[in-house]
DNA sequence: ACGTAAATGGAAGTCGAATTCCGGTTCCGG
DNA sequence: CCGGAACCGGAATTCGACTTCCATTTACGT
């Protein structure tokens, strides 16, 4: 019953004053673009420049770069999980999780220089144990899809992240995540003999 | 007809002194496993440690971290062209193509941190051009299966090339190679209506 | 409108890692 | 076995990026 009681980048304090928060959003934004387009060592005061503010401000809101960094990590997790989550509660595993497959493609391409910065841990690192949350729920879905024959037996969850760590770096070359996520679907599915 | 003279990371200079030469292979050698297990951002001074010779020595053989990486990636294009120029050269081609695949996933297995780096761009940042050669020989051995079936028609080479770096995404973060040689292969066949 | 706590920006400090330098050591032809 | 050119090691330097700091400005309750 580990409670991952994970330090939040803009802790409890109290409320945020009103431009503060909405600098907040701004640096958060740059960061996204930032980091998309100029990898994981964009320099900070790149991000500053982009969000039309001071490193200081920068700092306020996040004590370190991986912090950031780890922020967006969660951010992006998160709406992970709920897809899943949608994916699970559908009652056509099958067809739910090949449209989860293609919408994770397609929001992998959106932005891939992120993905793939967080795919080569950074997030996991800063709060450790972020990833099973989606870990598990995946396993779920996995399980509701394997007896449909959607996806060979053998695939484990491991496996499964270890497909998605790779579509990331793909798409992260080319911009055809239609194709991907088609390839990626069949390649999943059981072979015939 | 651009004759891309990439100049050697050891220049031409005149023949390297007996054990100056052992040293360059050490040096070689110890960035190989480095860089494989900490990734693209090992220390120079531990690759030195490693090779038992000191961060002089390396600096004269590579004039720079980027130049040392430059030429484990030209070396590494060197395999892969005579490898795929075997199978070009294979009277089966759809056969030899899945025994390519399934070398090269085992390859990138055996040492996926460079692979991965290697991957992140970093050789053609140091000889533009490089990667062009294997581009084209594969595209012929693209070509000559293509006919058999074993791939879908509409696969390009900038495709297989977007495939081949989430491979060896996917395989630093597993180690079941074969598996995922198996997927990759079963992906890119053409989609039974 | 005023006072004050909250927030700002960007110059300056810090620190780690790449690269340089050179006095000492090792090969190798004669 | 000698001389000197080629090579070596690793301390010292350089450089670039993160992070800190504080004088100044801004938002907002009264």
């Amino acid at each position: 019953m580990t409670t991952t009681a994970v330090p939040p980048a803009a802790p409890v304090g109290r409320a945020l004053r009103g431009d503060a928060a909405r600098n907040r959003e701004r640096v958060l934004a740059a960061a996204r673009e930032v980091f998309s387009s100029e990898g994981g060592d964009a320099q900070m005061e790149q991000i500053a420049k982009r969000a039309c503010v001071g490193v200081g401000t920068l700092y306020r809101n996040f004590p370190t770069k991986q912090a950031l960094l780890a922020e967006l990590g969660r951010q992006f997790l998160d709406e992970r999980i709920a897809l899943v989550e949608e994916a699970i509660a559908d009652p056509d595993p099958a067809a739910a999780f090949e449209r989860l497959l293609r919408r994770t493609a397609a929001d992998m391409s959106a932005n891939a220089g992120l993905c793939h910065v967080l795919g080569d841990l950074q997030v996991d690192q800063v709060c450790p144990g972020a990833f099973l949350p989606l870990v598990h729920r995946t396993a779920v879905l996995l399980d509701r899809v394997r007896p449909t024959g959607a996806i060979r037996p053998d695939l484990t969850v491991d496996d499964f992240q270890a497909i998605m760590v790779g579509l990331s770096a793909a798409l992260s070359t080319t911009s055809n995540w239609e194709l991907f996520a088609d390839m990626v679907i069949a390649g999943m599915r059981a072979p015939r003999d």
